[in-house]
DNA sequence: TCCGGATGTAAACGGTTGCTGACTTAGGAA
DNA sequence: TTCCTAAGTCAGCAACCGTTTACATCCGGA
């Protein structure tokens, strides 16, 4: 059951030097991400990343510790992607669009492979610390949008609306990659922008 | 990694005969939703739901042929608990009470294991009809209640908003018991039907 | 009372898992 | 050219996986 589909094996970078440590690394990254993201942590094994980056099993390994290291690398990579804080505090038309885009995937992957990592446990502590930290800024974030600043006494029912938004966010994403419920798993990016608005709009105000 | 939290072993049912086929079945569909629900289908192992269960692994074989058909059975149980069509097109009200509900838990387990089991996916093609199409009927209930009714042409828009309504359920629901991100994890029910409702107006209208 | 099917048990099967250690090989520094 | 270390290979381990098989045991109907 294990080896499914490949995950489209990583290929790119021409001219790479034939032993690049780096190299090999960002493959096994890249190949894990997707394995990890679309079948989830325990139904990937270590041998079908390694099959997918074109590399020997050993050096996961090697490059991180165990397999639980290479999810938390990948786990990490979303933090730094995900977490490029916008300067100033962003206003809700800007969260709907980039939530939006964040949702269906941005056009080089054919999965929106950020917001799906972050639906997946390993059950590791480190990982989950990890994930539950990305989110937790995520969704301050979006509470800042509607007023909430950090520290703010008594204001956790604006927080707590801004990671009801968020997970309404990530149960749209496992909606529409896990089960083929249509029309929602159909749905462009134009669709989903009138619902997600009102949605954003009404647990966040205008 | 796999035993983990025992999934307090069921032990109900007081003077129950000693070899009870219908009892054992039971036992063993008690145990397996917890720990699938709760841990997800390949991070379960047969062993783990035996044990759970006090009954030997090979009657997990005998009763379900295998442990996708054991899966399959409980996600069916799903769809009869959830599905009890309640009389009539039911209102957004309504709508919000039943979900607020689910979505907590009831009060006699400590996981709202329907909403849990939705979430699971086996990647076997069986398991995952069955899923669908408990989600589709759910959402059409929802969308129901803002007026649509079934061979609606064009009305795609209404369906999505019901499916977008069930994404967020569920993604709260997943959010909740996966990660420990407060104020959301520690939220109580009345805390949730406050956000939950404007969410639900928001998309299907009052 | 005896028997036969239903029910439960124990052990093992082949395959897969994550991981390791001993090894070869490439490639730059001297 | 030589040599040493980083990078990659290979075979295999011990544990675990889902499943099967052969066997014990119970219990209701004859």
């Amino acid at each position: 059951m294990t080896t499914g589909t490949p995950a489209s094996t990583v290929d790119e970078d021409v001219a790479v030097r034939s032993r690049d440590a780096g190299n090999t690394r960002q493959l096994l990254l890249r190949a894990a991400r997707i394995r990890f993201a679309r079948d989830g942590y325990s139904a990937t094994t270590v041998r079908d990343i390694a099959n997918d980056a074109g590399v020997n099993v050993a050096l996961i390994n090697r490059y991180f510790v165990s397999k639980e290291g290479l999810f938390e690398a990948c786990i990490a990579r979303v933090g730094e992607e995900l977490g490029r804080p916008s300067v100033g505090v962003p206003t809700v038309p800007q969260i709907l669009d980039s939530l939006t885009t964040q949702l269906v995937g941005l056009p080089s992957d054919q999965y929106p492979l950020q917001l799906m990592l972050l639906l997946r446990s390993s059950g590791d502590e480190g990982a989950d610390r990890i994930r539950r930290n990305i989110m937790r800024s995520f969704a301050e974030g979006m509470a800042a949008a509607a007023g909430w600043h950090a520290g703010d006494p008594g204001a956790d029912a604006l927080l707590l609306r801004a990671q009801i938004a968020l997970s309404a966010a990530l149960g749209i994403v496992l909606l529409r990659t896990s089960t083929g419920l249509d029309p929602l798993s159909r749905a462009t990016e134009d669709d989903l922008r009138g619902p997600l608005g009102d949605l954003l709009t009404a647990l966040l105000g205008r």
